[in-house]
DNA sequence: TTTTGAAGTGGGACAAAGTGGGAAAAAATG
DNA sequence: CATTTTTTCCCACTTTGTCCCACTTCAAAA
């Protein structure tokens, strides 16, 4: 079982790549091809899914009756964010300036990784979410960790 | 398995013709022969699907009884709008006019994945369908992506 | 301390992708 | 059948993306 953890701040040049952190990277199967699929995360970041880990998402996207006008809307608003990128022989990936936007990532960016997939968050807007969030974290934690 | 998703927003010259965006064009199986079925697509759109698929279909409205009056109906809405279009050698296609003037599509073109098919927007229009759609979309993605 | 290799960053050159327009061919019209 | 309009094919330009090479930093090993 591989699981992305960790975060790291890096830059992001002219031509929109990003290198992805090393250990994260040790973490792809070969199964993914040093491929992931781009897509707008919860929360204002972009997110990053290993293409092995994307599959499943995908299966049950297929099974959606088109047919059904709420399963067209959530397959719209879902899918245009999709976006396949490969890391390059620098171990890069480039992001699409429309999902820098999303995201209002600048020149540096903050990667987290979040167990089955990795974040790309703009450092502001991070502190800013964490700001928000640190009040009920405790007994969040304490649930979480005594498992109940 | 391929699919096609993402989204890019292009332009159509005065002639009627639209790029298929490159990475949308690497989806196509070779038994479809860079041809597409144009068609009305649901909510105001053009949908394309790529020849292969489009059988399928076909396949179904091959075997309704068209003695029967609601058949009748059916199939005449709905083979109407139907157009065979191949790529140019730029792997561009063109849109008759009737079908821009269907999805009230002038010069700029949004272009959807949308899984089996792409699909033709107007931006304002599709702006004004995703606005009136956040609301529940949260729990839909939330309903399907956890798989319950 | 020096060396070595891996990791992160930047930029130039070339190829691919997207766009526009002219000329020939085909189709539609009277 | 002639004329006009539309469609198709081909060429050319511009922008974007990809590939490749090179430099810097840092940490572990010699």
């Amino acid at each position: 079982m591989t699981f992305f953890q960790g975060y790291e701040q890096y830059s992001i040049d002219d031509k929109g790549r990003v290198n992805i952190p090393a250990r994260m990277r040790k973490m792809l199967s070969t199964e993914s091809a040093n491929t992931f699929i781009l897509t707008r995360g919860n929360d204002n970041c972009v997110a990053a899914y290993p293409l092995d880990e994307w599959k499943k998402y995908m299966e049950r996207i297929s099974q959606l009756n088109q047919f059904d006008e709420k399963n067209r809307r959530f397959m719209r608003s879902f899918l245009k964010w999709n976006i396949e990128v490969t890391l390059d022989r620098q171990n890069r990936i480039s992001i699409p300036k429309s999902h820098l936007e999303l995201a209002e990532i600048k020149k540096n960016v903050i990667i987290l990784g979040q167990y089955d997939h990795i974040e790309f968050w703009d450092p502001d807007k991070l502190e800013e979410y964490e700001k928000n969030s640190e009040i009920a974290l405790d007994e969040l934690a304490e649930k979480v960790m005594t498992g109940n």
